[in-house]
DNA sequence: GGTATATAGTTGTAGATACAACTATATGAG
DNA sequence: CTCATATAGTTGTATCTACAACTATATACC
């Protein structure tokens, strides 16, 4: 995050001080940000693999493996392995992380909410439509092995 | 870092993806992506004390501390006491880092060019100016104790 | 069937970061 | 002057994260 107002020191910003909400708005919970994020991704489509968990948020398999074993630890989640094919693990969710579930949509309303203070709802969308694009464009160029592609 | 694309999620992945290139691009250097942020910071203001410089990244003074001693420890940095108050410390530049400074700029220009590949011009303000105001708006809120103000 | 290769998930390890609690120095009120 | 308070910086600790190397299971080719 560099040091005059570049792009990446707000996006830094932005990601550290979210972290630092959602600590505080969950303060009171047995699990932290990392799990919590995977357990909203689930919210969204249950029996994931820990894998299409990974790519479901772009995260490494390893973050997502440790996440899902609090997640499970805690109670949040319940892990069957696929009947056919024994590698994968599906992931469930409990009445538990269903419980919590709308705690964790209305903060990240609130979260969006307080970023977007000010915008006309237009700009709303567009900083939507740039930071989807700007993470695509990190994400092509994280896959060509951090080399510039053409155009 | 929410599921379905939100900006969360999006801040989320350029934070982590960029941490991964530049990562990449300095595995030859004897300080990390964190140390070498704050050396970027001081580049642009020689002499800053370490709560200037925490304050110009917006980042936790601990962090700090632990990023300058690695920057003194493999010789980037120089810290100099306060005459007139002894709790400041001025933080100096050596060659070191100066011939440092070229590279660092280099790999900054090409992260931002990545990320607003496609964008016009005129996108390229916009986001800019975006972020800023979401940036802004949550260390405001982080300053009101996470809590809304009205507006 | 048996070996090479691919895929899902785990473990070791290291770095970045924040918060709480601490030390050291300075300032201000009496 | 002295004690209370404020400020700069440090240390203890915990969490999040990625990369490298690993295990386990499955598929494909012979």
């Amino acid at each position: 995050m560099p040091s005059p107002k570049s792009i990446g020191k707000m996006v830094s910003v932005i990601h550290r001080y979210g972290h630092s909400y959602f600590d505080h708005e969950f303060s009171d919970l047995d699990i932290g940000h990392g799990p919590r994020n995977f357990l909203a991704a689930l919210f969204c489509r249950e029996g994931m693999t820990q894998d299409e968990l990974s790519e479901s948020l772009m995260m490494d398999k390893t973050t997502t493996a440790r996440a899902v074993k609090q997640l499970v630890q805690a109670g949040y989640v319940l892990r069957k392995r696929d009947e056919d094919d024994h590698r994968y693990y599906h992931l469930y969710l409990t009445d538990k992380a269903r419980d919590l579930a709308p705690r964790i949509w209305d903060a990240r309303s609130k979260w969006t909410e307080v970023l977007s203070k000010g915008f006309t709802e237009e700009e709303k969308e567009l900083i939507y439509i740039f930071l989807d694009r700007a993470a695509d464009n990190a994400a092509k160029f994280r896959e060509e092995g951090f080399k510039l592609s053409p155009g």
